[in-house]
DNA sequence: CTTCAGATTCGACATGTGTCTATGTTGACA
DNA sequence: TGTCAACATAGACACATGTCGAATCTGAAG
């Protein structure tokens, strides 16, 4: 687990301009430990199951209610939401009773980037 | 981390057609599972900048001697660069005394296309 | 065959992570 | 106000993971 210090990086505004591809030039350091961040927060299937459904919900945001039935309890989807949150995958907003999770915009653009130009 | 038994999944050519983006259907759970590895891989900072090396190097390849100053020691360099081979993420060849590294051709593309198809 | 250097594997350890149950908090509604 | 439902937080626990030094393996060159 890399024994770095965390360092409480700005997720979201940082990382769209952040890197180009993987196959341009090598990473920083510091561009390693922020984008590593996104990936391992996609890198656990529950979370990446989470994601996908919010991803892929019809408006562009759905409520924990209608994605929490992925196997695991309810303070384990919120513990998991949270994570993706934090390293600003999604962003959240309380409606009423209700919270909504969206993906945040941006980031899944930096993260294909980071990941495009190979000939496949 | 899921207490999901471990699989042993084929990881190269199943991926390749693996998943649409996930801004259009949700992920099933075995290509979650599947997917989340690759991500897992990607999801350290080390194993990041290994792999970054690899893929911006000249010829496409990159001997463990080229890529192996990360401020970690050499055995835990070859432990990560095992972790990217067993995923599906590089290919290694011995030739002569050097052990050279590629990007495996496919699952790039196959994470962009999985993460694009976002407005940004 | 012996020796040497590059690379992997092994064994051990501290730390991180995913999960749960129990408890809080927040907002709607009577 | 009190109660209920939706989410979040806290604490605890088993297990996974990153790291290292030491040992082993592999190929090249004396």
């Amino acid at each position: 687990m890399s024994n770095l210090k965390t360092v409480e990086l700005p997720p979201l505004d940082a990382v769209a301009p952040c890197c180009p591809p993987l196959t341009s030039a090598a990473l920083s350091e510091e561009d390693s430990i922020r984008m590593a961040a996104m990936f391992k927060a996609l890198g656990d299937p529950v979370r990446l199951r989470l994601f996908s459904r919010v991803a892929s919900h019809p408006d562009g945001e759905a409520c924990v209610c209608d994605i929490s039935d992925v196997g695991v309890s309810q303070p384990t989807v919120s513990h998991h939401l949270k994570k993706l949150r934090d390293v600003g995958l999604l962003d959240s907003e309380r409606r009423g009773t209700w919270v909504y999770y969206r993906v945040a915009p941006g980031v899944l653009a930096a993260m294909a980037g980071l990941l495009a130009g190979v000939d496949g």
